[in-house]
DNA sequence: TTGAAAGCGTTACCAT
DNA sequence: ATGGTAACGCTTTCAA
């Protein structure tokens, strides 16, 4: 480490006063100590000239802050996660804040290690995009005392804040829009981390296709780090059930892989295959046609988590009730669900 | 913070032994101190059941390493930053090394707060891809004894190491392939944070021009925040310059503005406007139809950055010349810049 | 083969 | 209004 040469005790030595005194002065004490203005005056001139700067890491094991945030998302090279990761990072910094961040790949080991991290790292708390297979560690984190916020999914009876986005609902919400369109074989291609009938937007998908009348088609796919894995197993799909009208995926990725796929197999969008994708992404706004998407509030989410999570920090206050917060998705609509009346010839 | 119960004197005490004893064995050093195999199992043993955690605070104030990297880039969102943020802290990660990042959004106040930032809490190194401004306080850290990998700009006489692309050939081939193609009056949309003459992009661009008898049309744009902004200067420009047959896109967010311009005036891709973009996109893969792109080798650069830190974080070796590493674009040839001969009628 | 104690830079309690 | 000093949890030198 680039050890900055001068301490308060140079600074203390060399203006003859004690460390002490310094340590009121730089953080803000002078008037509750009533230090005089004058000695105030001299202090900061001369932290200035020597050009000091606080050790943090001092400063962390004597106070027990750190000034830290730790950040964990499934892949932080995932545009989603991206924003996100800079809005949070924007707000920590302007509070004195600081982020590390860690991509879990639903990988629970990966998480594990990256939890253990964040103890030894000493961060002041930390926001989760929780994998699969975390849930009892999270919970003895939490238990040990660290505030932690989830991000797009709860555990029963754990004490953390939770920002959730209705993912239920913005699925049921696109299904039945697609229906009133006209759509009838509307299959759905779901990153399914957990049990199917656990995932939010299966579940809404399924639900709004029951209450439709109609015969639900999930094709549930596993985590895939390679992405022309999905190319293929979408374009499989694609090429064994021949009949859809309609195409829904689950995130972003399985989003732009279908359009891969959809695009080798020359496919046209709306007329053989309308197309809906969740997170909207600069891809499905600039495509032609413009690819409908089920946006999530980036900026809700990123706020939401971070005030709360400050909010928590700031006063110690254990005691508060956890929040949950559950935020609307929004149902952009654009070229790609637009029903073309299929010309039979 | 929650701070973990358990201290390495709390399990000291349990087990009668020294603090001393424990550190050594925690750290490897068993061996080398001769310590008993039996005493060694009975620490691990105890360890575990405790479940102790080390304090990274503590320790990084005795040893003066915290084991954080900084890494500060242009904006943390950008899929181009994004894939190589996530590939750094892979890596780092790796070898016991966590990753703090931030955004410079092209501010070099922000910047400067930054570089501020990583001495207080004590980085053990940095990677930055620099701003504008920057020379003087990147220079001040260096000399303070910070290890720092630049990417993406070198400056003069700095003892930082550097990795690069070789921006300058990238888009002179480039150029020079279009201009094979038939391409003629061909204009660059150039993001311009320093002086056009000393943006390697622009220089490679108008010396390919200038070699191939053709008049440059260079059209440097400062750092925008909303991108919306871009797609209406563009816009403009496309109206005023209604002959350009091919245009060229200084980075991938450009290019992405630059295409929606471009459909927004109804322009057709590759008839009435090739298109190139620098940094390769999802986006550009698989529009339709494809868009060229000068890429950048993420992973290499990526790579090249952590070994080169993390090789001089291991060997404290400070007489070890520094290096510098330029890496090659990559042209990808996409339906874009296909040549189409034009029908008169 | 193990332990005592100093010290990293800061804060905060208790003095004066 | 200002200062002395213990303490934070760990590593490391020196001693035994």
């Amino acid at each position: 480490m680039a050890r900055s040469k001068v301490s308060i005790s140079d600074i203390a030595k060399q203006l003859n006063i004690s460390t002490t005194t310094i340590s009121f002065i730089l953080n803000g004490k002078a008037k509750e100590k009533r230090i005089s203005d004058k000695l105030v005056a001299r202090v900061l001139k001369k932290v200035k000239e020597e050009g000091y700067i606080p050790n943090m890491v001092a400063k962390g094991l004597r106070t027990g802050k750190t000034n830290i945030i730790g950040l964990m998302v499934e892949d932080i090279s995932n545009p989603f996660f991206a924003s996100i990761a800079k809005k949070i990072e924007e707000k920590a910094h302007h509070n004195g804040y600081k982020i590390v961040y860690c991509s879990t790949e639903n990988d629970s080991e990966r998480a594990k290690e990256f939890l253990t991290m964040f103890q030894t790292l000493g961060v002041d708390g930390c926001i989760i995009a929780p994998t699969m297979g975390m849930e009892e560690d999270i919970r003895d984190l939490v238990e040990k005392g660290m505030d932690v916020v989830l991000l797009d999914r709860k555990f029963r009876n754990m004490s953390a804040d939770v920002v959730m986005v209705n993912n239920e609902e913005g699925m049921y919400n696109t299904v039945t829009h697609l229906v009133k369109e006209g759509f009838k074989k509307i299959a759905f291609i779901a990153l399914a981390l957990d049990k199917p009938e656990k995932e939010d937007r299966i579940i809404g998908y399924k639900e709004a296709m029951e209450d439709n009348g109609l015969e639900a088609h999930v094709f549930p796919l596993p985590f895939r780090v390679e992405h022309s894995e999905y190319v293929k197993e979408i374009s499989d799909i694609l090429n064994n059930y021949q009949d859809f009208d309609a195409m829904l995926f689950g995130t972003n990725y399985l989003g732009i892989s279908g359009l891969e796929a959809i695009g080798n197999l020359g496919l046209r969008i709306p007329e053989d295959l309308a197309v809906v994708s969740f997170d909207d992404h600069d891809l499905f706004r600039i495509y032609k046609p413009g690819i409908s998407a089920i946006a999530q509030p980036i900026e809700e989410i990123s706020q939401t988590a971070i005030d709360t999570l400050l909010d928590r920090l700031g006063h110690n206050d254990k005691q508060k009730v956890n929040r949950m917060v559950s935020l609307a998705t929004t149902l952009i609509l654009r070229g790609s669900t637009e029903r073309v009346v299929k010309d039979k010839s």
